[in-house]
DNA sequence: AGAGCAAAGTGAAACGGTTCGTGAGAGGGA
DNA sequence: TCCCTCTCACGAACCGTTTCACTTTGCTCT
């Protein structure tokens, strides 16, 4: 069994309540406090978080609920956020949602029944309804990357109607006319993207496409049986903005299955940066989103909402993208 | 403020004693059920599960400590993890030591603190001196892919030596006489494979050359320099086995970057499966881990412990390692 | 020397659950 | 009808901290 702050207690022949200040930081006799470190030290103790969390009501722990772990852009968010809320002392409870809308209902009541401080949600879902549970227990919730029209929450992320906007401009640029678009319809997300991209190519003059904007779930599958839809069509589109990470892999394999090659036949840009870029040739036209700062950013609001400074309003927070260059895009005639 | 169980007890009539009997699956009469049941939904109570570890000694929390979370062999692992704890009840708190031995140990003093009931690691340091305070406080460790080999540890992975033999017989199958290996040697797994490598030539009668042998530390940029030397050698090899995934990652940027291509000019053999195989062209060949497996195994070993059946010997566990075919290989006449 | 006052220390009551030893009531057999 | 047994329900103690309201200690100042 590890040792108590009793056994601290008995060893040093203090009161638990000078122990509990001294560890958090009170002042302490110079005397006692070598006392105190010397039995800490032999004892091994280490303070038990839970049972401070059960007094002070809080547990110092931060869910955070990914649409599926095994998307790259998940696991980068993981990556950034956890390492921030370890600076700010709190511990990441991680949960896969698994792109399936009941798993994530149960996450969330996973992670209340765990009384998390609070959740940071790369949702699945497009309606805000499985939140419900949360709100109730008055939890503070950070909305990243994914947004909801039905009600107000805080949010990080980008705005992806201009992302995708200039996505569209840069291969028109490149005299690009014949211009399709593979992206997600089940999330706020990629239904703004798209928008973005009807707005650029109208805006452009060309008359939209029905057949060029393919839309479908939030995985590679959809990038790959469109992508392929898109080199059968008689009308083969000259450029395909590829609206997601997920969308874009399963895209770039159906083209390298394909007896077409990029650049040469069909022009590329895509969404989210990969790590992997250098690997691929030719390299990528890609829409970056800057990760770090949209991470550091939703935990510092998570925990502005949990420290409690009661301002009521949602905010929403919009990043800038970067274009990052590539060997993807063809300049037409 | 959140339901409590004294809110319930409030409601009904009942006492706290039979609330938890409830909760906990007991025997409580029909109408009593009811009346609890309405309660709790009314209520939206949900169980503290900090209070209830308080009590019964145990957070059902497991920590899980990754050398580098960037790496995609740790985030696929966090996954499988993840989602197995999940299935039994557990909470993960994952952390990431990103390859530094001082933020591995600190690491792990947090998930102490934190009284995770136990702790899966897939560790940076080579000794296992940093595990000591774990130790101490008696909480189960399993080591996943890396082991030390100066203590007992559980642990689960794959045997490496003969993954590695197996790689390079292939190569020699292929009529390969000049291989070179690029490997981390700062921790056992890597060690482990040299090993292998080296066994596999000499036993095929090929006199092993230093200079064919590259090591360092397991990052992809150690991959990248190590690579480029064995391009740039008078003696340039006619094949390279890369001992990680990070390491093949750099690797196959040098040669993508050089004048060399594979498999004509250079044959390749990788460690450890990537989800973005379909892009690379020419596709690899591959040792590939059944991770499902391992994190499943070392799931099941590690709450065997915290379940507390005092069986006391360390046990290894290695799984058989399957070669994925590819292009990347040239046979040599 | 004695009053006055910080600074440091203390005991006890929470926090939200579980569990153990008892007690009350219902049902069954002689 | 009485006794025994079985099922549920209950009160109280406890898990390891923090915190509140005091008390003690040691100085300084007059």
């Amino acid at each position: 069994m590890a040792a108590t702050m009793r056994d601290v207690k008995n060893r040093t022949g203090l009161s638990l309540a000078t122990i509990s200040k001294y560890l958090n930081g009170g002042n302490v006799l110079p005397e006692n406090k070598v006392l105190i470190e010397k039995a800490i030290e032999e004892l091994h103790y280490e303070v038990n978080e839970m049972a401070r969390g059960l007094v002070k009501h809080q547990t110092k722990l931060v869910g955070v609920m990914v649409y599926d772990v095994e998307s790259y852009f998940s696991g980068k968010l993981l990556h950034y956020i956890g390492q921030e809320l370890r600076k700010h002392g709190y511990g990441m409870l991680s949960c896969d949602s698994c792109n399936d809308e009941e798993i994530e209902a149960e996450n969330l009541r996973f992670l209340i029944s765990r009384k998390v401080d609070g959740i940071i949600v790369l949702p699945v879902s497009r309606r805000s309804t499985f939140l419900k549970p949360a709100r109730q227990n008055k939890i503070p919730i950070i909305l990243v990357d994914r947004s909801f029209q039905d009600e107000e929450f805080d949010c990080v992320g980008i705005d992806n109607k201009i992302a995708a906007y200039r996505a569209v401009e840069i291969l028109l640029k490149h005299n690009h006319r014949d211009i399709a678009v593979i992206a997600s319809n089940v999330e706020y997300t990629g239904i703004e993207r798209i928008k973005g991209y009807e707005e650029a190519v109208t805006q452009a003059g060309i008359p939209l496409r029905e057949e060029y904007i393919k839309t479908g779930r939030h995985i590679a599958e959809v990038g790959y049986e469109k992508m392929k839809e898109l080199l059968a069509s008689p009308n083969r589109p000259t450029a395909v903005l590829m609206g997601n990470y997920d969308i874009m892999l399963g895209g770039v394999l159906a083209v390298n299955e394909s007896k077409f090659s990029c650049p040469e036949d069909i022009s590329l840009i895509g969404f989210d940066n990969l790590m992997i870029t250098g690997l691929i040739s030719p390299s990528w036209y890609m829409v970056e989103q800057p990760m770090g700062k949209i991470c550091r950013k939703a935990v510092e609001l998570l925990l502005r909402r949990v420290e409690g400074k009661e301002e009521e309003a949602p905010i929403k927070i919009c990043f800038g993208t970067k274009i990052q260059t590539g060997d993807s895009i063809r300049t037409l005639a």
